[in-house]
RNA sequence: GCCGACGUAGCUCAGCUGGUAGAGCACUUCACUCGUAAUGAAGGGGUCCCCGGUUCGAGUCCGGGCGUCGGCUCCA
């Protein structure tokens, strides 16, 4: 039989050869460095035989960068390290061990809690393991087989895991270790130059909180030393742009304990709030929003209707007032629905579309608050559509138009999701057909890409929402757009149709930003905090050299009125100023000596760039950014 | 909420096996009046997260709580 190369050359090879085969009729030393073979983008374990006419791509050490062959190294390391916790501590129970996007984890289920200073002893184990070399065997057995090996080893997790797979069933197996695996692995330990064990984590069985809780253990793997040195060096990077830490140095924003999740704005950080704000009312007036305040406190019937009391009442704040509860709103859809319903509506005034940027409250469980990107105090800018059934495609088709306007000004590549409707779902499978059709070919109409997130929807409607990363590689979902064709109806909205008779209009809820809190933190950190001009809290310094230059560079200061422009007269050097400048990321200084005038400025832009303008110049520039 | 780690000056952090707290930056004052990423000197600043316990004595050990961080679960 014959596979193809990827030059496109032809390999003669017998019936039935592996991959491995095909890399040793190529050359020893292919062999050698073989980890993974490619076939049509799917990897296939070396071991595994060929199909005849077949293109195939043999990955070796030598692929450091490749996620396929970075995968299959990790892979490995964590069967490695099964087999060393297994070692370190009798009665462990094993679970599920695959690699992850920098890395790789294994759940394990200890006899005794262990600690993280317990991972040095394991990490040291794994590199005695290393040190002795492993090669992997793979069989394949019946899943009866399995089941009665994992039984004989008292191992449930496998059991369980035994019971759900499809056969052929294959184990692999290095050293004293046999674990069940799809695969595939190395073909021996040879390549694995450098390993990390991480952190430590809880992890529910399944993914499911009402099982039991295993303990995870987390490392990354590397084919050279200098690659791990290199994801260290990126992570400390990473850190240097989160949120959190610029919040503090740019003096943006701080949270405390007298108020957790709800961030204390500072100034600086109220000018890129009031920036997004001003934004947001422009852009909805132009796309003809109108603007609405509704109430904070809502009794708890209201929540009842809305439905949100069954659903969410654990994450509301409730507050007591004499013989009634009121909930403090999560969300602003039951006071838009109460504005809707408080008149007679006719087909003709569809859609009204009500516009509220507003602050929210959600009691969000302590161990998920993060920085801005999950507070209690959120702030949406929300908007209702209350419209036809046959308005609702121009309407999404709208939004996402919208939406897609807000990323590109800010340069954000954002991932759509479309989800769709969940197991505790309100209405009849029909209507979700509807629904979910409706969003489809909006997107498509608007030429977006997009993953599906099969039941994912919330429990009122299907949505297609905006996902961005942070710096951590951690998603978050930004803006959302949702089609309800429950909640006005709870609510027992109606208009006045053409036909004389009346309808229930659809809602779709939509938050563009998403939360403005998540939004300015993701813009924090894409910006690493050297915002654009017009985003820049402080958009231009001026730094008076000398004592006597201070009025002037007073006078100066005011005719640049127009823009952000701040004065740093400071008793310190030129040097420290300019210093001082650099680290809160001013987009302009403007040095003003004795050799200064309206007609020849030094403008220093942020990162070091010198050059002489006047001050006609220097505005003209900046009215462009 | 769950698993693990952490909480010391405004910030970043040190403080060994228990003996009563320190650095750098920041701040204040003084001198210098300065030309593109840190001028020098002096000074002030601490409920060592909170509550309780052990001890002659707790920042340090133990218990509980709160908060933060890394995960898990959740996310209208």
């Amino acid at each position: 039989m014959k596979v193809v190369l990827p030059d496109n050359s032809e390999l003669e090879l017998p019936e039935g050869a592996t991959g491995l085969d095909a890399a040793r009729a190529i050359g020893p030393k292919l062999a050698e460095q073989a980890v993974l073979l490619r076939v049509n983008g799917h990897v296939q374990d070396l071991r595994l035989p060929l199909r005849d006419g077949q293109p195939i791509q043999i990955l070796t050490t030598r692929d450091t960068d490749d996620p396929d062959a970075l995968a299959v190294l990790r892979h490995s390391t964590a069967h490695l390290l099964a087999e060393a916790v297994r070692r370190l501590y009798p009665g462990v129970k094993i679970a599920i061990g695959p690699p992850i996007d920098n890395g790789f984890y294994y759940d394990f289920e200890f006899p005794e809690p262990i600690q993280e200073a317990d991972l040095e002893l394991i990490e040291a184990e794994l590199q005695r393991e290393l040190e002795e070399g492993r090669e992997w065997r793979r069989e394949e057995v019946s899943a009866a087989e399995a089941r009665r090996r994992f039984l004989d080893e008292d191992e449930p997790y496998k059991v369980e895991l035994v019971e759900s797979a499809e056969e052929p069933i294959s184990f692999y197996t290095q050293g004293e270790f046999t674990d069940l695996c799809r695969g595939p692995h190395l073909q021996d330990s040879k390549p694995i130059k450098a390993v990390k064990l991480t952190s430590l984590a809880g992890a529910y069985w399944r993914g499911d909180e009402h099982n039991k809780q295993l303990t995870r253990i987390y490392g990354t793997a590397f084919y050279a030393e200098s690659d791990l040195d290199a994801h260290l060096a990126r992570l400390e990077d990473a850190r240097r742009r989160d949120h959190r830490r610029l919040g503090r140095q740019l003096d943006l924003f701080h949270v405390q304990e007298a108020s957790p999740g709800s961030p204390f704005w500072h100034p600086k950080g109220m000018v890129l709030w009031n920036t997004l704000e001003d934004l947001r009312r422009r852009e909805n007036l132009a796309r003809g929003y109108v603007e609405v305040k509704t109430p904070l406190l809502y009794d708890v019937e209201t929540w009842k209707t809305s439905g949100h009391w069954e659903k969410f009442k654990d994450d509301l704040f409730v507050i007591e007032s004499g013989e009634k509860s009121y909930g403090l709103k999560p969300m602003n859809c039951p006071g838009h629905m109460l504005l809707f319903g408080n008149d007679l509506r006719s087909y003709r005034e569809l859609p009204i579309r009500y516009a509220e940027s507003s602050t929210l409250h959600r009691d969000e469980l302590a161990g998920t608050l993060h920085g801005l990107l999950r507070v209690r105090h959120v702030t949406q800018d929300d908007a209702h559509i209350f419209c036809a059934r046959e308005q609702i495609e121009d309407e999404i088709f709208g939004c996402l138009d919208y939406a897609t306007y807000l990323y590109e000004l800010f340069g954000m590549e954002a991932r759509f999701e479309l989800s769709t409707r969940p197991d505790d779902k309100l209405g009849a499978d029909e209507e979700w057909d509807f629904t979910e059709g409706a969003l489809r070919t909006a997107l498509e109409r608007r030429g977006i890409d997009y993953e599906l997130n099969e039941g994912d929807g919330a429990f009122y409607g299907p949505k297609i929402d905006l996902h961005m990363t942070d710096v951590l590689d951690r998603s978050w979902q930004m803006g959302t757009i949702q089609l309800d064709a429950q909640m006005p109806g709870r609510f027992g909205l109606t208009y006045m149709g053409a036909d004389n008779a009346e309808h229930t209009p659809y809602v779709i809820h939509r938050a563009l930003f998403g939360s403005l809190e998540r939004f300015i933190g993701i813009l924090i950190e894409h910006y690493a905090g050297a915002f654009p001009f017009w985003l820049a809290p402080v958009q231009l310094r001026v730094l008076p050299v000398g004592e006597g230059h201070r009025e002037a560079a007073r006078a100066l200061r005011e005719r640049l009125g127009g823009h952000r422009a701040d004065l740093d007269e400071r008793d310190e050097t030129v040097g420290r100023r300019i210093r001082d400048a650099e680290l809160e990321k001013i987009p302009y200084v403007i040095v003003y000596g004795d050799k200064e005038s309206d007609e020849s400025l030094a403008v220093r832009k942020r990162g070091g760039e010198q050059s002489t303008l006047s001050l006609e110049e220097l505005l003209q520039e900046v009215a462009t950014l």
